[in-house]
This record gives C-alpha cells, structure tokens and sequence, in this order.
DNA sequence: TTGTTATTTCAGTAATTCCTGAAATAACGG
DNA sequence: CCGTTATTTCAGGAATTACTGAAATAACAA
C-alpha cells in the first residue's frame, strides 16, 4: 500500500468501520480510496494502492456500484474502467438512506403488514400485534419522513438540521401554521 | 421452536435481518422474541423458544443487554434472571440512535477531527481533506440535530416527524423566527 | 478473423464468526 | 460448610464469509 499517511489511515479506518456498516474490510477501504482521491481511479490503480487482488477489486467495486456509492466513469482514448463517488457528501447521505431503507426497512415494513393483517390466535398473539402495530407506526413515520426531507436541497436540508428540535416552539405557537395542511390538522395525534 | 406461526415468522425475519443490522442470527431471534413477550422471559424460556443452546442464550441477552436494548429484572420468589426489552418504541429507537452513534459514528468524528489538524503533505492530501472537512462538517450537523431532537417527548418527536419538510417553509418566512436564535441569524450558511 | 487488453466468474482455500458442550464460577438455601 | 440451581466462560468444531488465482468472457484494434 503506498498511499500517504494521510489517506492511508482513514482509508485503513473506513476498513475497519466496514464491518460495522454492513460492507466487508476491503469494499470499505475501496470506498475510502475513492471518496479521496481528486480524479476518478481504475481498477488496476486500486490494487496497487491497497495491496489487494485483481478479483477482489473487481466484487467490490460491483457491491459498491449495486449501492450507488461508486459509479463507472471513462477517460478519452482509455478503454479501461473508471471510478468514482458522487461529489457532494449530502448526496452521499440521500444515496444511503435510500438504499438502507431499500435493504433493510422496506422488507420489515412489509412483514409487518401482513401480519398485521392475521387475525390473531391467543392472547399472546393479539398483545404481539400491538407491539408490531408500534413499532410498524413509528417506522412509517420516520421512512415517510426521510422521503419528505430527501427532496430538499442541501440548504434546506442543512437549515433543517441547525433548526432541530426548535421547531417544536414553532408547533406550540399554533397560530403560525393556521392553513399549512397535515401539520395543522392534527398536531397532538397523528399517523 | 413451539411458537405461534405469529410470533415465528416476525422472530425469523428478525433473525435473517439480524445479519445486515450488524448482530447474528441468533441474537436478532432473542430480541424479536423478548420484543413481543408480554411478560420477561427467563433464559431457559428462550431456549425452549428458540431450540439454541444455553450458553448461545447467554452470550445473546449479554450483547443486547450491552446495547441497552434488553435489561434484566427480577420477579418475587424467583432467582432466575429475567429479561424485557423497553416498552415504548420510542425510546427503543432513542436508545437505538445512541448507540450506533457510540459504536459507528463517534470513532470516526474523532478520526477525521485528528486528521484534519494535520499539514497536507501533498496537493493529493489537500483535496482529501477537503472531502474529510465536508463529511466531518455533514456528521456533525447530523449528530448534533440527533442529540437535540433525543430529549424531545414521544408527542414532540411524532409531531416534527409529520411535519417534516414544510418546516422549510416555515423557515422562508423569516418573520415567524424573529427572535428565536440561531436560526434567525443565519438561514443560509450555518456550521 | 486474430491477438491483445480489460473485466468477470468461480472453485477452492483462507480467515472469520458462530455455536455448542463441558467445565468453571456464582449465588443461594439448608 | 455442602448440595443445588443459575449463569458465564471458553476451547474446539461447524458454518459462513472473504479472498485469491486461474480460467472464461468481453471488448476492442489491427
């Protein structure tokens, strides 16, 4: 591995991470090497600076384009592939909720609801699905609310987050949102 | 495993899913079958539940007790350990938020603190921080806005959540902010 | 075509993670 | 104390996942 020290040690740390995230030690330092570098990289560049074979490069960056983080880029007069992340790391963000909720919210929101639909046969059953109606509630809520803020602009987005929970004093003091549909309506409630 | 086809199929998939929230098989079933117990189930419980080992059981209720997602508790006249996950989803997701942060975000911000102070050593190293400093600034706005949107009530949280991307709107009529903080005072750059 | 370069697939192996049974430890009650 | 019950630890094996090199495929240029 002949990278500076600099990258070198977050691109070692995003290896690490890897596991935690879901992804496997080298798909993780392949996306660290990329999300760094200034220009996209081929494939035979990955594997002389993370020291790591010509196969194992090419299933990573394929699970790497599979999530979006890592899209094909050609150079003129260079038939080789080329890598490269997405510019703006709140796209990055958009990018990967998207597809974490794809993987791992939509197919539990989806059992939720057919089970929910059972009819059930004891009491235990029947205190489960109040459980299950909870926890599908509150997940509702949060993906509907994501898809909501996803559309914003980076701004927006940011603006979003600095205001945090005092948006809250604004839904206390009613009279502001009089005429602003869903939040009007229902402001103790809801779903 | 004699549970209700019910409660089987939502601990299956837990079990499956387990795998991609970063937990094994076994413990994603400990949890999804405390999660819609109506009353604490003791080990030997889970073990008839689930048809895994004793020891298995063991190692699984002290991983999730290590994630705060499960606490002991103590019935009358009994000195078996029982074991109840938190009732209200809310505060499981508090938890939740908290401690992914612990484990997967607060080891990075710390890393790409240390390597921002550090001189570039090279135009390459210069660019790389500067795609370290737009993700660094990016988590912190995250976390911070997480931190701050924690200590809000169930009711607080549902109600942001609903509201969701119109508060943008709100935010566009400055009028409604006058004298509310930070918010008031830079609705563009922010940081 | 044919030769060359780029990329992917995949079977086998290496590495890691998971799970178990057995033994050790702990926490009582008598 | 001693016996009993509850829980944890841990070495070894089972199962899974990751990685490699070699072979197959693809994509060109001559």
């Amino acid at each position: 591995m002949s990278l500076s020290p600099l990258v070198e040690t977050f691109v070692l740390h995003f290896g690490e991470m890897g596991g935690r995230w879901g992804v496997n030690r080298t798909v993780g330092q392949i996306y660290a090497l990329l999300f760094l570098s200034d220009r996209p990289m081929n494939a035979d560049e990955v594997v002389d600076a993370l020291g790591i074979s010509r196969s194992n490069v090419s299933m990573g960056l394929k699970e790497l384009e599979s999530w979006r983080l890592v899209k094909k880029k050609h150079l003129p007069r260079d038939r080789r592939d080329y890598f490269e992340t997405p510019a703006d790391v709140w796209d990055i963000l958009r990018i990967l909720a998207e597809e974490r909720r794809k993987r791992e919210i939509d197919p539990t929101l989806s059992l939720l609801r057919d089970v929910l639909m059972e009819t059930p046969a004891s009491a235990q059953d029947a205190f489960a699905q109040t459980r299950m109606r909870d926890m599908h509630e509150m997940i509702e809520l949060l993906t509907d609310w994501a898809e909501d803020v996803k559309r914003l602009s980076d701004t927006d987005i940011r603006n979003l987050l600095i205001l945090g929970s005092k948006v809250v004093k604004l839904l206390q003091v009613k009279s502001a949102l009089v005429g602003m549909g869903r939040a009007e309506t229902t402001p103790s409630a809801g779903a």
